[in-house]
DNA sequence: CGTCTTATTCTCAGGTTGAGTATATGCTCA
DNA sequence: TGAGCATATACTCAACCTGAGAATAAGACG
């Protein structure tokens, strides 16, 4: 066997965190700004001697870069940086650093949106993926540059390379599934559609496409929040994920506005309700919310002992199908 | 900001793998002999220079320690290692080395398992997990130990501690979730049921509890591969993962043996089937298999273009009722 | 040829889910 | 003050899915 102590490279970790906050019907992530290129990046940091946990060294880096302090933390997965392709057969490794990404939710008082103006609308990022108000015309436009030639890329044959595109994107008479929000923006990177693609290449963008393709971050950070808005949308669905980044007390809609705003659909909302009472998720508090426009709602909380009790408690959220048929 | 340069601190990467193969209806995870105590290990290197991806550097360390060339492969989870309490508020770092933990698929040749014996059953490692007979009567042990006044670890309320140990382990009228796989394994480390715990605390073992508790690994690679055990076990029920355990042919009740050895649960004959034909995810070569002891059955192959159709294929089983209550 | 064993097909009741209708309740403003 | 508005909440229904099991098929073995 070879001999480990005289081989092994020791490389620098990155920490870098994805925080997610909802407010008022819409899903922020929260960012820095940079002195390099695209100007924005996601809150991160190396490691450092003084960090006790990897999850520790992550609170201190989003605090002190952000004031942000992060209450419920995930992992999300660990990148050998420097990525030239994503996806496809791995990525390059920069024998520099390794990053580790994670996703973190917060409940955000309204007052700290507006205090430090750091939190960026997802869907400036990632525009086609809110379909809230059914499929946005942009996808057309996506749809048409990816079967455009010059986006194929691995596969040969043509019909499949379009069967894989209707099929992460949606088009054509396949569903649009809103987990697969990392798919669509590896696809996008690797078809040459959003600005990261030629920086990464060292070619100046065409011009043409800026459009659509969203705002850019630095770096692979647009990359991994695609994956913690997959992870996310597709959480929420067995785990009771939604309420971190609920306040104490709510009402329904609030709930559903949270919901639609991460998983980017329209929900029926007969059925929201049904599936949030069935699973005893929440309990009445006693007061009512008298500002909705209408009929007051019964404000609700979180039943804090459900963790215990169901095998797998969420939301498992599906499209209501009127709602997409009607905008699209 | 502060200086990032001065403090970042340089750590070797751990690449560990956790490679399933099912043969003969068990599942086995392949492991290498070590010098250390327990003698045994999951096959694992550090990254060095010469790796171009962390991937390539896992396939590179496997293939050397065990001959085995991977296929399929997917990360995991990363590890700061010197795991002290696992899940409780995050792991210690030892600031030598991170790991970063993949699980890997293979499609096992009969004749390699017998060649070299490094194939370990997971239900040694695990015994309480393999529930295809119905729950094993060691349950209850390890169910009066947990319940024991030493064995209550954060949770000061009895009762409290009781609900969640009946929710992790399936206990008192709460089913079991057999995606549960790493809550348990660390809920018995906590409560220092498994040899594990005394060994990171340099504590002799008390001699009483070896019997039930299963083999150990070396470092924490036991609770790896729970980690492993738990993923899979939740991602054949969406995707079509099954299949790279595989041969090119088998028939559909190998097919079922192979999921019931992972899940650890019996399942439902002719529902498994339905599942199976309703999702299209196999074809028919046209051959049959003779030696099944009774009526022939049909060949059949994975179809290699589901991955493009539907939008998440896969298996979702679910315990055969009648045969979970039989052997209770 | 009867029996054993496994494979394959079919049925059925209960539950879940998508979708829609009906009713309740507070507010606003004529 | 009460009609209209806007939202909240309750109830209904058909289609589909799912768990469970009965019935039938096909080779092997004596």
């Amino acid at each position: 066997m070879v001999d480990r102590q005289q081989l092994e490279s020791r490389v620098r970790i990155d920490l870098t965190a994805v925080v997610v906050a909802v407010d008022a019907g819409q899903p922020y992530v929260l960012t820095v700004d940079t002195d390099d290129a695209p100007g924005i990046a996601l809150p991160s940091g190396p490691l450092v001697p003084g960090h006790r946990t990897l999850q520790a060294g992550l609170r201190a880096w989003v605090e002190a870069q952000t004031k942000c302090r992060l209450e419920y933390i995930e992992q999300l997965y660990t990148f050998g940086d420097r990525t030239s392709s994503p996806m496809e057969a791995g990525e390059e490794i920069d024998h520099r650093a390794v990053s580790i990404a994670y996703l973190a939710l917060v409940s955000m008082p309204t007052d700290q949106l507006e205090m430090q103006a750091h939190w960026l609308s997802w869907y400036a990022l990632f525009p086609w993926e809110d379909r809230r108000e059914g499929p946005s015309p942009l996808i057309n436009d996506l749809h048409d540059r990816l079967l455009a030639p010059a986006s194929q890329t691995v596969t040969r044959n043509k019909r499949v390379w379009r069967q894989r595109v209707d099929h992460i994107f949606g088009t054509g008479l396949l569903p649009w599934d809103e987990e697969r929000a990392l798919e669509r923006y590896e696809m996008l990177y690797a078809a040459g559609l959003v600005e990261e693609t030629h920086r990464d290449h060292d070619q100046p963008p065409p011009s043409a496409s800026a459009a659509a393709a969203g705002v850019s971050l630095a770096a692979d950070h647009r990359r991994i929040l695609a994956t913690g808005i997959s992870r996310l949308r597709a959480k929420i669905k067995y785990r009771p994920v939604l309420f971190e980044l609920m306040p104490p007390e709510f009402t329904l809609s609030q709930l559903q506005k949270t919901a639609e705003a991460l998983s980017g659909i329209p929900l029926h909302k007969q059925n929201f309700r049904r599936l949030v009472e069935q699973q005893n998720l929440v309990e009445e508090t006693g007061g009512v919310a008298t500002d909705t426009g209408g009929r007051p709602a019964k404000l609700m909380r979180f039943r804090e002992d459900v963790q215990l009790e169901r095998p797998s408690p969420g939301l498992r959220v599906s499209a209501n199908r009127r709602a997409r048929a009607r905008a699209s």
